[in-house]
DNA sequence: AAAATACTTTACGTTTACGTAAACTTTATC
DNA sequence: GATAAAGTTTACGTAAACGTAAAGTATTTT
């Protein structure tokens, strides 16, 4: 139960942050379904959280292809029939599966992160030691030290 | 340390299963560096383990162009000066909050699937019990009931 | 009513990430 | 030495996801 019950596209583009082209854009591609008033488009709630489900889709790396064809499956799905909803079971253990894939990528990402981290410390932490012993050395005229 | 040395086109195509097509596009952007054997490319073991981040990459959603800056920076942050340590101690941090976004739009979409799933596995169970109900009812004659 | 603002359609342009075909060379196999 | 297999360059083609005008309509503000 969203606050509004309507949205215009210029709403809806700036809190998601996206362009109005966009918008009908997915409109066009058959994601979003806004009713009309005279030639303004009017989106619904729903067509405001299927926004906001292609984004993340966008930011888990779907096209909006795949994010469509959810979509239309969810839809159809909704009509009820049993082909339909184990066809939809399906789907979504696929998508588990890729869900669990990108999970592991992310995990090994932060892994490999962490050693480029700790290597990058390393190396700054060397070089802070070679600048200390130059200090040193050069302990009586220290404005001979580069520091920008 | 991998076992083997060097890779032919095809040995890396196919262990990744992609295209060679594939793996000379990303040589002409810049994110593959193979060496050459009179025209033929031959593929480092370093050349191996970037094509596998190009994939992961791709995977998670990143483009071409934003794995090459990583390589790019990272090859930079290797000769030491400080302001690229830095500047690579930044970037970590920036695709860290990235992976913390992506995790949770994973989790959210874990959450939708679950309530989707559970929906669809009730409006199954709904459908299972007015079968038997009308077989109950057409009792006497139960070869009346569609059973594809 | 004039001007500004928001919205519309139509349509061509652009970038990314390859596919596909043509024509050629090099290497391995019979 | 012929032929197949694997590799190469060059170059045009394509789908996706918008960007960017252009030119018109509708509504609100002054």
């Amino acid at each position: 139960m969203d606050i509004k019950k309507t949205y215009s596209i210029s709403e809806l583009a700036k809190e998601f942050d996206v362009t109005t082209r966009s918008v009908r854009f997915y409109e066009d591609q058959g994601l979003l379904h806004p009713t009309r008033r005279g030639q303004t488009r009017i989106f619904s709630s729903k067509d405001r959280v299927r926004l906001k489900l292609i984004l993340r889709g966008k930011r888990m790396g779907f096209s909006l292809a795949e994010t469509k064809e959810l979509f239309d499956l969810w839809d159809e799905t909704l009509s009820g029939n049993e082909k339909q909803l184990l066809l939809m079971l399906d789907t979504l253990a696929r998508k588990r599966a890729q869900l669990e894939q990108q999970k592991n990528d992310i995990a090994q990402a932060e892994m490999e992160m962490d050693t480029a981290e700790a290597r990058c410390r390393e190396a700054l932490a060397e070089l802070q030691k070679r600048k200390r012993k130059q200090t040193k050395a050069t302990h009586e005229e220290p404005e001979s030290i580069e520091q920008k």
